[in-house]
DNA sequence: ATTCTAACATACACACTTGTTTGTATAGTT
DNA sequence: AACTATACAAACAAGTGTGTATGTTAGAAT
């Protein structure tokens, strides 16, 4: 039964999707490499030539998913300094929204969120630290910038603001996961958004602005 | 070896702490029951006798674990409107100190990040969900009356102040708790509330306050 | 003092999962 | 056309955890 090298491709790639699947509906370590195997329509040969073993299928999966938000924080340097904040918040919303419409992404987050990186996946624990600390400095800095130039309000430094956007994001983000996504992510994410980051920003008098403010609500 | 009903109670005691530990280091399924008999001094047969089998252990452990959560949050209908706000702020930061200084409260949490609820330990979280959610129903009335009372910043809703908070300190916790306990929870909890708190509050012009705002830093 | 039973320890049977090994048909290679 | 490595399926061996059944001892009841 030799496949071509394509027909083998997919069914790693099958292999790869019925992983997700079966371990985010499971968890990874009450699933079953024949449970994987069923709902690939493989049997556990397959898994074992194209992977090593449970863990190596759960690292390759997890490598798998692109992460983005790298490339789109290491962008806001060169993003002009006037609008950071406004920068910043789109990022997040426009984040938030791609999570809220890309099951691939909310089964994988849903799957490192619940499983127990106990022992054989550490690797995966401390790339995961790695990447989140990168995305604090980068934050960071943002905000830093944003306060030498006088945006950011004084309630806040750039640290508090950076750990206060971070964990708003990352309960919210839980929350949805965890419990079942009882509400609209990315209707109360950017709603919430909004709010914070008008703390963040000086109170500034609209000065040009007309005063309509009851039009908002 | 029939012991009398006190040693009885105290072993099914040390079973319960024992259990704790295990399914802390280890994982809830990664978790064997003879691991926790181990632990504890004892056989399964023990553990067997205590409890039907692991579900109804972990769901004893979790039944074990005060929640005075709930207690702090009903006391708030009796406190004066005038600083409804203040005082939810003392409240979640007493919350985040106990958590801090409670190692028996950080596994139980822990612990129940971790697990998988995949089947047969649905009860749990369907219990959590509706903890939850009279939490945030009292928080969310608490808020309500601070508006009436003119005291909350026209930037915030009841509803939206109510998600921030919840969303913070619950990716607060979270991270600390998931990710070794890297930093000072109280003091980056107490530092970060406070900031919030104060954008919660209207932006009021300091009239009797002297001008010293860079003291502060 | 005897009996009963609570409170375990011990032993066993069973299912389940993993990892490996063997088989096999076919795609690619020469 | 023959050969070989590939891409699996199927069978096998071994360990492990669970649940239960049985054994044992000492507190408690009469």
């Amino acid at each position: 039964m030799r496949r071509t090298k394509a027909e083998a491709e997919e069914t790693r790639n099958s292999i790869l999707h019925a992983a997700e699947r079966v371990f985010y509906e499971k968890g990874v370590s009450n699933a079953t490499l024949d449970d994987v195997a069923k709902a690939a329509g493989v049997t556990r040969g397959a898994i074992y030539w194209h992977f090593a073993n449970k863990t190596d299928l759960f690292l390759e999966l997890y490598n798998s998913v692109s992460l983005p938000l790298e490339d789109m924080i290491a962008r806001d340097i060169e993003q002009p300094a006037s609008g950071v904040l406004a920068f910043i918040e789109k990022l997040t919303v426009d984040w938030l929204d791609e999570l809220a419409s890309d099951e691939h992404r909310q089964r994988i987050f849903t799957i490192l969120l619940r499983c127990s990186y106990g022992g054989d996946l550490m690797p995966v624990l401390e790339r995961q630290q790695e990447v989140d600390d990168r995305h604090l400095a980068s934050l960071e800095s943002a905000f830093a910038r944003a306060r030498n130039e006088g945006h950011l309000n004084e309630n806040w430094t750039p640290h508090s603001a950076t750990r206060a956007l971070w964990w708003m994001v990352g309960g919210l983000c839980t929350e949805w996961l965890l419990f079942g996504r009882r509400f609209d992510l990315a209707a109360e994410g950017r709603d919430g958004l909004k709010r914070l980051f008008a703390s963040f920003r000086p109170a500034t008098i609209d000065i040009e602005a007309p005063a309509d403010v009851h039009s908002i609500a």
